[in-house]
DNA sequence: CATGAATGAGTGTTCATTCAT
DNA sequence: TATGAATGAACACTCATTCAT
């Protein structure tokens, strides 16, 4: 009679453990038996819901964006035009202890992934899919016309991105320079500079 | 007689294969002894120039800093007001292949300063130089007329450290998207958003 | 079920394995893969039981003091005064092979911990046992009336500790020198001098 | 022109630095390049006086015995008997500073000879020359008279041998414990007990 | 002779991984 | 499933030794 296990869940207090110890300590901290302590686990229970350690990693980094994904879609289930995408923004950015601590995941991973193929690939669907997100933000709101004539949508785009990753090495790295209030006003720039006067009436004063 | 070796000759080839190192493999992959194959030199060399590895790594960070802080000077020498600024700047971002291996390396430093005590200072360190060149730069353009009325000299220069660090992982991760242009477009974007119309005039069209 | 396996015990076969190969080669010799190899394990064992190599040396001397301390008093536990003492300055001896293997150890450690705080200490703290030991012994054979008069309790405890750590030596270095006879025709010596008479009928002709 | 380097004091200049290191920190401690600063030489200079470090350590090992031999010679030039034994001893046993750091130079060689084949052969031929030193004093004493009958040369011998060693380890080990008074004591003991009346006169009260 | 740069084997130690229980 | 003991390769680092200058 085989004990019940939630093979998923268990997988998750795991991948809960790496998060715990990579913020604590950074990736370079984070042994696989580090890991296995931090969960409470003895060494080789993880062989048992991870293939290699590469796996634990590349599972941690793509649970923590599906998280970061899953998020910036609720914020903004009832919201449209600019004001979602403000909203979707808004979550993506390190804005509360809870979020600085998943953008030094993030910065954590960026790392390791410059040497591992894996990490990389992942990091690069990601992308794709934040990219998506947004593109399809934008361009929503251009079909509202909160967009400024001759918006470039690839453009705002991009800016976005790199808004959020650069906002997000700063916080984890200078915490006291990358205030709420001024992230969320460098976000309002971006946005600014790109609306319409309309979109400009449907976002915040 | 001894034989004659420029210690810092030698020291600077050492650095030069750590970069190249993290810039084809990753800081992962950096054991000392792949760094001492990269320069052609035996196991204990390194032994000779650095106390340890940490040693090894702070020197390469330093070093690394040291080149783009010197390249961001020259290149501004003869300007002035926001034409210095984004001169600078120019000299800042990944915009070619040597300014984009420096950039693998410094993405490759912020997941390893995580863990390191040394190393995050040198990152603090190297982070308020950067913050005061631009810092300096913009209150010359304010006092040249150059910034609109009303702009706030410590927001500009965090919008654009932010520009940097967000466009330095872009162009080591999704070298593809972040083009040159594209890259240029951004920070005409940021600046021409702070300018005043005497500053617009300066910049190049 | 995980493989049982008591750690004690383990620990215990390591440090034989540690005495082998001191004995046989030296101090010098007992890196840790020897002493893995001698152990019949693999290099990294030694990490589940110690936690550097200073923690196996300090415990390899500290088991050897306890082994020969519990001989010690195991060996006395039925005599009284003078008698008591000579038995256990017997156990004390390197009289065969085991107590001259041990001696060698001691040997060993002597120019180890001329070197090393955390082996000194616990050189000190078997100095103090031992003092203690004979010292007590002596008290109790002065209170017996065995000693002669003016006997000096310090001075007698010293003298042997100084013939137990110089029959060491040479049991060590010149194993054909210091026969046991010879070792216990010294011993003899000592206690005769500063025996009373009555000491002296108590004690073996 | 071959600058004139006189080999002798220069290989003693590196003995003296190798005393200096060992008594100081160890022979642990002794590596040649520490040795080699030690004598404010450089790293290679040494393979111009010893051929490896195993001759180093020999070198040193001998010239240790021979300053102490040769300064038990001198002592005793002028006397006879049971009082030019005892000065012999006097100069043997570690009685002040100097004799002490000969005495931790002595104890450091103890744990490395048990390792080394070469350093033992040392050790025996200086036991020999010491144990014929005071075989001979104590076969001109008992000569004279000095000793009372019955008295066994070798037991002597050994007696006084086992004190040097013992009393060595103690006054390096717990310095407070071996008072030079103590040493004395014990020197004497060991003679009165050998001694004839004549003898007893001889010696000082 | 003297220098000190260079070598590379060897050290203690860490760690992902395997596997008998 | 779960355990934790065991493995062995890899790591950073040390050091006696060699050798071009």
């Amino acid at each position: 009679m085989p004990k019940i296990v939630d093979r998923d869940a268990r997988r998750d207090e795991i991948l809960d453990a790496v998060y715990r110890v990579i913020g604590r300590q950074g990736v370079v901290s984070a042994t696989t038996r580090e890991i296995a302590k931090e969960a409470g686990l003895s060494n080789g229970v993880l062989a048992h819901y991870f293939s290699d350690k590469e796996d634990i990693m590349a599972s941690g980094l793509r649970r923590s964006h599906r998280t970061v994904g899953r998020r910036m879609r609720e914020a903004a289930q009832c919201q449209v035009g600019l004001v979602a995408l403000r909203t979707v923004m808004l979550e993506a950015l390190p804005l509360d202890d809870q979020r600085i601590l998943e953008a030094r995941i993030e910065v954590n991973f960026w790392g390791q992934a410059l040497g591992s193929p894996v990490l990389v690939d992942i990091q690069h669907d990601e992308f794709e899919r934040l990219w998506d997100t947004l593109y399809g933000l934008i361009q929503a709101a251009a079909e509202r016309g909160e967009l400024r004539p001759g918006a470039d949508d690839e453009e705002l785009t991009h800016e976005l991105v790199v808004l959020i990753d650069g906002l997000s090495l700063q916080a984890v790295m200078y915490p006291a320079r990358a205030t709420p209030t001024r992230q969320v006003a460098m976000l309002d720039a971006v946005l600014d500079r790109w609306a319409s006067a309309k979109g400009r009436r449907a976002l915040p004063a």
